[in-house]
DNA sequence: AAAAACATGTAAGCTGTTACATGATTGG
DNA sequence: CCAATCATGTAACAGCTTACATGTTTTT
Protein backbone atom coordinates (compact mmCIF):
# COMPACT_ATOMS: atom_id res chain seq x y z
CA UNK A 1 0.00 0.00 0.00
CA UNK A 2 2.96 2.56 1.32
CA UNK A 3 4.51 1.12 -2.19
CA UNK A 4 1.46 1.54 -4.72
CA UNK A 5 1.94 -1.98 -5.73
CA UNK A 6 -2.24 -3.25 -5.79
CA UNK A 7 -2.26 -6.51 -7.07
CA UNK A 8 -0.43 -10.26 -6.84
CA UNK A 9 0.96 -10.21 -10.11
CA UNK A 10 2.74 -6.94 -9.85
CA UNK A 11 5.05 -8.09 -6.79
CA UNK A 12 5.42 -11.67 -8.66
CA UNK A 13 6.80 -9.73 -11.62
CA UNK A 14 9.24 -7.60 -9.05
CA UNK A 15 9.96 -10.61 -7.14
CA UNK A 16 11.29 -12.47 -10.21
CA UNK A 17 13.42 -9.29 -11.65
CA UNK A 18 15.08 -9.54 -8.04
CA UNK A 19 16.23 -13.69 -9.45
CA UNK A 20 17.77 -11.55 -12.56
CA UNK A 21 17.08 -8.32 -15.16
CA UNK A 22 13.89 -9.92 -17.82
CA UNK A 23 12.15 -8.63 -20.73
CA UNK A 24 8.47 -8.88 -20.75
CA UNK A 25 8.95 -11.80 -22.70
CA UNK A 26 11.17 -13.44 -20.49
CA UNK A 27 8.49 -13.03 -17.95
CA UNK A 28 5.53 -14.53 -20.15
CA UNK A 29 7.87 -17.50 -20.95
CA UNK A 30 8.10 -17.93 -17.24
CA UNK A 31 4.92 -18.23 -16.06
CA UNK A 32 4.35 -20.25 -18.79
CA UNK A 33 6.62 -23.37 -17.59
CA UNK A 34 6.54 -23.06 -14.00
CA UNK A 35 3.92 -23.37 -11.35
CA UNK A 36 3.98 -19.24 -11.06
CA UNK A 37 1.63 -19.63 -13.83
CA UNK A 38 -1.15 -19.95 -11.16
CA UNK A 39 -0.41 -15.75 -10.61
CA UNK A 40 -1.31 -15.73 -13.96
CA UNK A 41 0.72 -14.23 -16.67
CA UNK A 42 -1.04 -13.28 -19.86
CA UNK A 43 0.76 -10.74 -21.88
CA UNK A 44 -2.25 -8.39 -21.62
CA UNK A 45 -1.46 -8.58 -18.10
CA UNK A 46 2.17 -8.25 -17.90
CA UNK A 47 2.96 -5.40 -20.34
CA UNK A 48 1.20 -3.19 -18.24
CA UNK A 49 2.01 -4.07 -14.92
CA UNK A 50 5.72 -3.60 -16.02
CA UNK A 51 4.60 0.18 -17.36
CA UNK A 52 3.07 0.82 -14.11
CA UNK A 53 6.11 -0.45 -11.93
CA UNK A 54 8.12 1.51 -14.35
CA UNK A 55 6.01 4.20 -13.59
CA UNK A 56 5.87 4.31 -10.05
CA UNK A 57 10.17 3.84 -10.21
CA UNK A 58 10.14 0.38 -8.46
CA UNK A 59 11.70 -0.85 -11.59
CA UNK A 60 13.71 0.64 -14.93
CA UNK A 61 14.04 -0.44 -18.34
CA UNK A 62 16.41 -0.07 -20.70
CA UNK A 63 15.96 -0.93 -24.24
CA UNK A 64 18.52 -3.42 -26.19
CA UNK A 65 19.60 -1.89 -29.34
CA UNK A 66 21.45 -4.71 -30.53
CA UNK A 67 18.98 -5.49 -33.10
CA UNK A 68 17.55 -2.43 -33.87
CA UNK A 69 14.49 -3.44 -35.28
CA UNK A 70 13.27 -5.60 -33.32
CA UNK A 71 14.10 -4.06 -29.69
CA UNK A 72 13.56 -5.83 -26.69
CA UNK A 73 13.54 -3.91 -23.36
CA UNK A 74 14.84 -5.43 -20.34
CA UNK A 75 13.69 -4.71 -16.75
CA UNK A 76 15.75 -5.06 -13.74
CA UNK A 77 14.34 -3.59 -9.98
CA UNK A 78 15.70 0.26 -8.37
CA UNK A 79 16.72 0.88 -5.08
CA UNK A 80 13.04 1.84 -4.49
CA UNK A 81 11.43 -1.48 -5.77
CA UNK A 82 13.87 -3.38 -3.65
CA UNK A 83 12.88 -1.80 -0.74
CA UNK A 84 9.27 -2.09 -1.02
CA UNK A 85 9.75 -5.98 -2.08
CA UNK A 86 11.73 -6.10 0.63
CA UNK A 87 8.62 -4.19 2.97
CA UNK A 88 6.33 -6.40 1.61
CA UNK A 89 7.96 -9.79 2.46
CA UNK A 90 8.44 -8.60 5.83
CA UNK A 91 4.66 -7.24 6.31
CA UNK A 92 2.85 -9.00 9.01
CA UNK A 93 0.28 -11.96 8.32
CA UNK A 94 -3.61 -10.69 9.57
CA UNK A 95 -6.48 -12.76 9.47
CA UNK A 96 -8.04 -11.29 6.12
CA UNK A 97 -4.79 -12.46 3.78
CA UNK A 98 -5.30 -15.57 5.23
CA UNK A 99 -9.00 -15.79 4.75
CA UNK A 100 -8.82 -13.73 1.13
CA UNK A 101 -5.40 -13.92 -0.67
CA UNK A 102 -3.75 -16.84 0.63
CA UNK A 103 -2.25 -17.75 -2.50
CA UNK A 104 -0.39 -14.01 -2.22
CA UNK A 105 0.37 -15.25 1.03
CA UNK A 106 2.03 -18.46 -0.75
CA UNK A 107 4.20 -15.94 -3.51
CA UNK A 108 5.76 -13.97 -0.37
CA UNK A 109 6.83 -17.32 0.95
CA UNK A 110 8.06 -18.70 -2.08
CA UNK A 111 10.32 -15.20 -2.46
CA UNK A 112 11.32 -15.36 1.32
CA UNK A 113 14.69 -16.57 0.57
CA UNK A 114 15.67 -12.94 -0.20
CA UNK A 115 15.34 -11.90 2.77
CA UNK A 116 18.31 -13.98 4.36
CA UNK A 117 17.20 -13.80 7.49
CA UNK A 118 15.82 -16.87 9.20
CA UNK A 119 13.97 -15.36 12.00
CA UNK A 120 11.71 -13.87 9.97
CA UNK A 121 10.54 -16.30 7.91
CA UNK A 122 10.49 -18.42 11.27
CA UNK A 123 7.92 -15.45 12.37
CA UNK A 124 5.68 -15.52 9.27
CA UNK A 125 5.40 -19.33 9.40
CA UNK A 126 4.22 -18.82 13.42
CA UNK A 127 1.55 -16.03 12.29
CA UNK A 128 0.18 -17.93 9.32
CA UNK A 129 0.06 -20.84 11.27
CA UNK A 130 -1.73 -19.01 14.09
CA UNK A 131 -4.15 -17.30 11.76
CA UNK A 132 -4.92 -20.23 9.66
CA UNK A 133 -5.58 -22.15 13.31
CA UNK A 134 -8.11 -19.98 14.22
CA UNK A 135 -9.99 -19.44 10.84
CA UNK A 136 -10.29 -23.41 10.72
CA UNK A 137 -11.89 -22.73 14.05
CA UNK A 138 -14.16 -20.54 12.41
CA UNK A 139 -15.00 -22.55 9.45
CA UNK A 140 -15.99 -25.31 12.39
CA UNK A 141 -18.07 -23.09 13.74
CA UNK A 142 -19.99 -22.22 10.59
CA UNK A 143 -20.29 -26.39 9.94
CA UNK A 144 -21.92 -26.65 13.09
CA UNK A 145 -24.15 -23.84 12.68
CA UNK A 146 -25.25 -24.87 9.40
CA UNK A 147 -28.88 -26.16 9.44
CA UNK A 148 -29.13 -30.05 9.06
CA UNK A 149 -31.52 -28.69 6.39
CA UNK A 150 -28.49 -27.90 4.32
CA UNK A 151 -28.24 -30.74 2.03
CA UNK A 152 -25.40 -32.82 2.47
CA UNK A 153 -23.23 -31.49 -0.42
CA UNK A 154 -22.95 -28.16 1.05
CA UNK A 155 -21.51 -29.31 4.12
CA UNK A 156 -19.22 -31.73 2.27
CA UNK A 157 -18.45 -28.20 0.43
CA UNK A 158 -17.42 -26.66 3.50
CA UNK A 159 -15.96 -29.54 4.90
CA UNK A 160 -13.33 -29.55 1.45
CA UNK A 161 -12.76 -26.19 2.37
CA UNK A 162 -11.82 -26.79 6.14
CA UNK A 163 -9.37 -29.41 5.20
CA UNK A 164 -7.48 -27.77 2.85
CA UNK A 165 -7.09 -24.95 5.54
CA UNK A 166 -5.88 -28.06 7.96
CA UNK A 167 -3.52 -29.54 5.18
CA UNK A 168 -2.08 -25.07 5.16
CA UNK A 169 -1.65 -25.68 8.98
CA UNK A 170 -0.08 -29.23 8.86
CA UNK A 171 2.46 -27.88 6.41
CA UNK A 172 3.15 -24.55 8.26
CA UNK A 173 4.07 -26.43 11.07
CA UNK A 174 6.28 -28.64 9.40
CA UNK A 175 7.87 -26.30 7.77
CA UNK A 176 8.61 -23.86 10.97
CA UNK A 177 10.26 -27.64 12.21
CA UNK A 178 12.53 -27.75 9.19
CA UNK A 179 13.57 -24.00 10.37
CA UNK A 180 13.69 -24.41 13.42
CA UNK A 181 16.94 -26.73 14.09
CA UNK B 1 -20.68 -22.59 -23.29
CA UNK B 2 -23.81 -24.22 -24.77
CA UNK B 3 -25.80 -22.44 -22.12
CA UNK B 4 -23.34 -18.82 -22.83
CA UNK B 5 -22.85 -18.52 -18.89
CA UNK B 6 -19.22 -17.28 -18.67
CA UNK B 7 -18.76 -17.04 -15.22
CA UNK B 8 -18.38 -19.15 -12.23
CA UNK B 9 -20.53 -15.84 -10.06
CA UNK B 10 -23.08 -16.78 -12.56
CA UNK B 11 -23.68 -20.25 -11.90
CA UNK B 12 -23.44 -19.51 -8.21
CA UNK B 13 -26.14 -17.19 -8.94
CA UNK B 14 -28.30 -19.51 -10.86
CA UNK B 15 -27.77 -21.99 -8.11
CA UNK B 16 -28.94 -20.09 -5.13
CA UNK B 17 -32.04 -18.78 -7.43
CA UNK B 18 -33.22 -22.35 -6.85
CA UNK B 19 -33.29 -22.56 -3.86
CA UNK B 20 -35.88 -19.79 -3.73
CA UNK B 21 -36.31 -16.74 -5.56
CA UNK B 22 -34.48 -13.79 -4.74
CA UNK B 23 -33.82 -10.33 -5.52
CA UNK B 24 -30.32 -8.79 -6.21
CA UNK B 25 -30.42 -7.43 -2.67
CA UNK B 26 -31.42 -10.65 -0.64
CA UNK B 27 -28.19 -12.38 -2.73
CA UNK B 28 -25.83 -9.53 -1.52
CA UNK B 29 -26.90 -10.35 2.11
CA UNK B 30 -26.42 -14.01 1.20
CA UNK B 31 -23.16 -13.89 -0.42
CA UNK B 32 -21.54 -11.49 2.70
CA UNK B 33 -22.82 -13.84 5.78
CA UNK B 34 -22.08 -17.40 3.92
CA UNK B 35 -18.96 -18.84 2.55
CA UNK B 36 -20.35 -18.56 -0.89
CA UNK B 37 -18.85 -15.13 -0.41
CA UNK B 38 -15.64 -16.74 -1.72
CA UNK B 39 -17.33 -16.85 -5.01
CA UNK B 40 -17.56 -13.26 -4.46
CA UNK B 41 -20.53 -10.73 -4.69
CA UNK B 42 -20.06 -7.16 -4.55
CA UNK B 43 -22.65 -5.62 -6.29
CA UNK B 44 -21.32 -3.92 -9.18
CA UNK B 45 -21.13 -7.75 -10.02
CA UNK B 46 -24.09 -9.37 -9.17
CA UNK B 47 -26.64 -6.71 -11.05
CA UNK B 48 -24.56 -6.90 -13.86
CA UNK B 49 -24.56 -10.75 -13.86
CA UNK B 50 -28.26 -10.58 -13.09
CA UNK B 51 -28.76 -8.84 -15.86
CA UNK B 52 -26.92 -11.12 -18.42
CA UNK B 53 -28.71 -14.03 -17.22
CA UNK B 54 -32.04 -12.36 -17.79
CA UNK B 55 -31.04 -11.34 -20.79
CA UNK B 56 -30.09 -15.03 -21.59
CA UNK B 57 -33.58 -15.70 -20.95
CA UNK B 58 -32.11 -17.77 -18.00
CA UNK B 59 -33.61 -16.35 -15.38
CA UNK B 60 -36.24 -13.79 -15.31
CA UNK B 61 -37.59 -11.16 -12.52
CA UNK B 62 -40.82 -9.86 -11.67
CA UNK B 63 -41.46 -6.18 -9.69
CA UNK B 64 -42.62 -6.39 -6.47
CA UNK B 65 -44.51 -3.02 -6.29
CA UNK B 66 -46.45 -3.80 -3.15
CA UNK B 67 -43.97 -0.29 -2.30
CA UNK B 68 -44.35 1.63 -5.01
CA UNK B 69 -41.23 3.69 -4.69
CA UNK B 70 -38.80 1.57 -3.95
CA UNK B 71 -39.37 -1.22 -6.25
CA UNK B 72 -37.81 -4.86 -5.95
CA UNK B 73 -37.28 -6.93 -8.29
CA UNK B 74 -37.28 -10.72 -7.69
CA UNK B 75 -35.77 -13.01 -9.72
CA UNK B 76 -36.33 -16.78 -10.48
CA UNK B 77 -35.03 -19.44 -12.83
CA UNK B 78 -36.79 -19.78 -16.34
CA UNK B 79 -37.21 -23.66 -18.00
CA UNK B 80 -34.02 -22.81 -19.88
CA UNK B 81 -32.04 -21.74 -16.65
CA UNK B 82 -32.71 -24.98 -15.46
CA UNK B 83 -31.67 -26.97 -18.13
CA UNK B 84 -28.55 -24.97 -18.00
CA UNK B 85 -28.23 -25.46 -14.24
CA UNK B 86 -28.39 -29.40 -13.96
CA UNK B 87 -26.27 -29.70 -17.49
CA UNK B 88 -23.17 -27.72 -16.09
CA UNK B 89 -23.95 -29.95 -12.83
CA UNK B 90 -23.81 -33.05 -15.08
CA UNK B 91 -20.46 -31.83 -16.91
CA UNK B 92 -17.43 -33.94 -16.96
CA UNK B 93 -14.68 -32.89 -15.42
CA UNK B 94 -11.18 -32.51 -17.32
CA UNK B 95 -8.14 -32.41 -15.94
CA UNK B 96 -7.63 -28.39 -17.25
CA UNK B 97 -11.00 -27.62 -14.31
CA UNK B 98 -8.93 -29.40 -11.46
CA UNK B 99 -5.79 -27.36 -12.43
CA UNK B 100 -7.44 -23.78 -13.31
CA UNK B 101 -10.88 -23.87 -12.12
CA UNK B 102 -10.89 -25.96 -8.88
CA UNK B 103 -13.20 -23.43 -7.20
CA UNK B 104 -16.07 -23.82 -9.42
CA UNK B 105 -15.65 -27.48 -9.31
CA UNK B 106 -16.76 -27.67 -5.11
CA UNK B 107 -19.50 -24.82 -6.58
CA UNK B 108 -20.79 -27.58 -8.28
CA UNK B 109 -20.50 -30.04 -6.26
CA UNK B 110 -22.26 -28.05 -3.58
CA UNK B 111 -24.92 -27.58 -5.65
CA UNK B 112 -25.21 -31.29 -6.72
CA UNK B 113 -28.43 -32.14 -3.97
CA UNK B 114 -29.65 -30.56 -7.08
CA UNK B 115 -29.45 -33.29 -9.32
CA UNK B 116 -30.91 -35.67 -7.05
CA UNK B 117 -29.21 -38.61 -8.30
CA UNK B 118 -26.40 -39.85 -6.27
CA UNK B 119 -24.68 -41.57 -9.45
CA UNK B 120 -24.23 -38.69 -11.14
CA UNK B 121 -22.66 -37.28 -7.95
CA UNK B 122 -20.44 -40.65 -7.84
CA UNK B 123 -19.10 -39.92 -10.84
CA UNK B 124 -18.10 -36.54 -10.25
CA UNK B 125 -16.23 -37.89 -6.97
CA UNK B 126 -14.83 -39.86 -9.06
CA UNK B 127 -13.52 -37.97 -11.87
CA UNK B 128 -12.33 -35.26 -9.38
CA UNK B 129 -10.52 -37.94 -7.40
CA UNK B 130 -8.60 -39.21 -10.71
CA UNK B 131 -7.84 -35.87 -11.96
CA UNK B 132 -6.34 -34.53 -8.98
CA UNK B 133 -4.24 -37.89 -8.49
CA UNK B 134 -2.66 -37.35 -11.51
CA UNK B 135 -2.17 -33.78 -11.24
CA UNK B 136 -0.65 -34.62 -7.87
CA UNK B 137 1.64 -36.57 -9.84
CA UNK B 138 2.50 -33.87 -12.31
CA UNK B 139 3.45 -31.57 -9.36
CA UNK B 140 5.62 -34.58 -7.67
CA UNK B 141 7.62 -34.49 -10.81
CA UNK B 142 8.03 -30.87 -10.94
CA UNK B 143 9.05 -30.83 -7.57
CA UNK B 144 11.90 -33.35 -8.55
CA UNK B 145 12.62 -31.80 -11.57
CA UNK B 146 13.52 -28.27 -9.44
CA UNK B 147 17.39 -27.65 -9.45
CA UNK B 148 19.00 -27.96 -6.33
CA UNK B 149 19.87 -24.10 -6.80
CA UNK B 150 15.74 -23.32 -6.58
CA UNK B 151 15.96 -21.65 -2.49
CA UNK B 152 14.54 -24.19 -0.19
CA UNK B 153 11.46 -21.76 0.61
CA UNK B 154 10.81 -22.15 -3.40
CA UNK B 155 10.63 -25.65 -3.35
CA UNK B 156 8.15 -25.68 0.26
CA UNK B 157 5.75 -23.00 -1.41
CA UNK B 158 5.42 -26.00 -4.49
CA UNK B 159 4.96 -28.09 -1.82
CA UNK B 160 2.66 -26.57 -0.09
CA UNK B 161 0.59 -26.84 -3.16
CA UNK B 162 0.97 -30.53 -3.43
CA UNK B 163 -0.23 -30.68 0.19
CA UNK B 164 -3.27 -28.94 -0.69
CA UNK B 165 -4.08 -31.27 -3.59
CA UNK B 166 -3.40 -34.47 -1.90
CA UNK B 167 -5.82 -32.88 0.43
CA UNK B 168 -8.58 -32.30 -1.75
CA UNK B 169 -7.64 -36.02 -2.63
CA UNK B 170 -8.60 -37.60 0.83
CA UNK B 171 -11.35 -34.93 0.62
CA UNK B 172 -12.86 -36.75 -2.21
CA UNK B 173 -12.05 -40.26 -1.10
CA UNK B 174 -13.67 -39.82 1.97
CA UNK B 175 -16.76 -38.45 0.41
CA UNK B 176 -17.43 -41.40 -2.20
CA UNK B 177 -17.49 -43.74 0.70
CA UNK B 178 -20.34 -41.91 2.13
CA UNK B 179 -21.87 -41.81 -0.89
CA UNK B 180 -21.09 -45.76 -1.26
CA UNK B 181 -23.01 -47.11 1.50
C1' DA C 1 11.29 -19.00 -51.33
C1' DA C 2 7.20 -20.29 -48.81
C1' DA C 3 5.69 -21.95 -44.45
C1' DA C 4 6.21 -22.60 -39.87
C1' DA C 5 7.85 -21.29 -35.50
C1' DC C 6 9.84 -17.94 -32.40
C1' DA C 7 10.08 -13.29 -30.35
C1' DT C 8 7.80 -9.20 -28.98
C1' DG C 9 4.16 -6.35 -28.10
C1' DT C 10 -0.83 -3.82 -28.54
C1' DA C 11 -5.96 -3.34 -28.30
C1' DA C 12 -10.91 -4.47 -27.26
C1' DG C 13 -13.99 -6.11 -24.25
C1' DC C 14 -15.65 -8.37 -20.12
C1' DT C 15 -15.71 -8.81 -14.95
C1' DG C 16 -15.18 -7.33 -10.75
C1' DT C 17 -14.09 -3.73 -6.88
C1' DT C 18 -14.90 0.49 -4.72
C1' DA C 19 -17.37 4.29 -3.92
C1' DC C 20 -21.38 6.62 -4.14
C1' DA C 21 -26.56 7.73 -4.59
C1' DT C 22 -31.15 7.58 -3.05
C1' DG C 23 -35.51 5.92 -0.64
C1' DA C 24 -37.42 3.92 3.64
C1' DT C 25 -37.53 2.78 8.53
C1' DT C 26 -36.47 2.91 13.23
C1' DG C 27 -34.41 4.58 17.73
C1' DG C 28 -33.59 8.31 20.81
C1' DC D 1 -38.18 14.95 14.16
C1' DC D 2 -33.38 14.18 13.27
C1' DA D 3 -29.80 10.71 12.90
C1' DA D 4 -28.62 6.36 12.05
C1' DT D 5 -29.39 2.20 9.79
C1' DC D 6 -31.53 -0.73 6.41
C1' DA D 7 -32.76 -1.58 1.60
C1' DT D 8 -31.78 -1.08 -3.16
C1' DG D 9 -29.23 0.08 -6.93
C1' DT D 10 -25.77 2.81 -10.31
C1' DA D 11 -21.38 4.52 -12.14
C1' DA D 12 -16.31 4.97 -12.62
C1' DC D 13 -12.44 2.65 -12.95
C1' DA D 14 -8.84 -1.04 -12.78
C1' DG D 15 -7.24 -5.70 -14.05
C1' DC D 16 -7.22 -9.71 -16.77
C1' DT D 17 -8.18 -12.73 -20.94
C1' DT D 18 -8.34 -13.29 -25.64
C1' DA D 19 -7.24 -12.21 -29.94
C1' DC D 20 -4.52 -10.03 -32.96
C1' DA D 21 -0.34 -7.51 -35.13
C1' DT D 22 4.28 -7.39 -36.63
C1' DG D 23 9.22 -8.63 -37.13
C1' DT D 24 12.72 -12.46 -37.23
C1' DT D 25 14.65 -17.01 -37.62
C1' DT D 26 14.44 -21.70 -38.96
C1' DT D 27 12.74 -25.51 -41.61
C1' DT D 28 11.43 -27.78 -45.89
Amino acid sequence: MASGISTTLGYAILGLLHQQPRSGYDLRKLFETTPMAHYSGSPGAIYPALRKLAKQSLIEGKVDSSKPLRPREVFRPTRAGTAAFRSWLRAGVQRDDVVWRVEELTLRFAFHSHLDDVDATKTFLEDFLRETESYVGELRLQLKQMSELTPIQGRMALECGIELYKARARWARKSLAHFAE
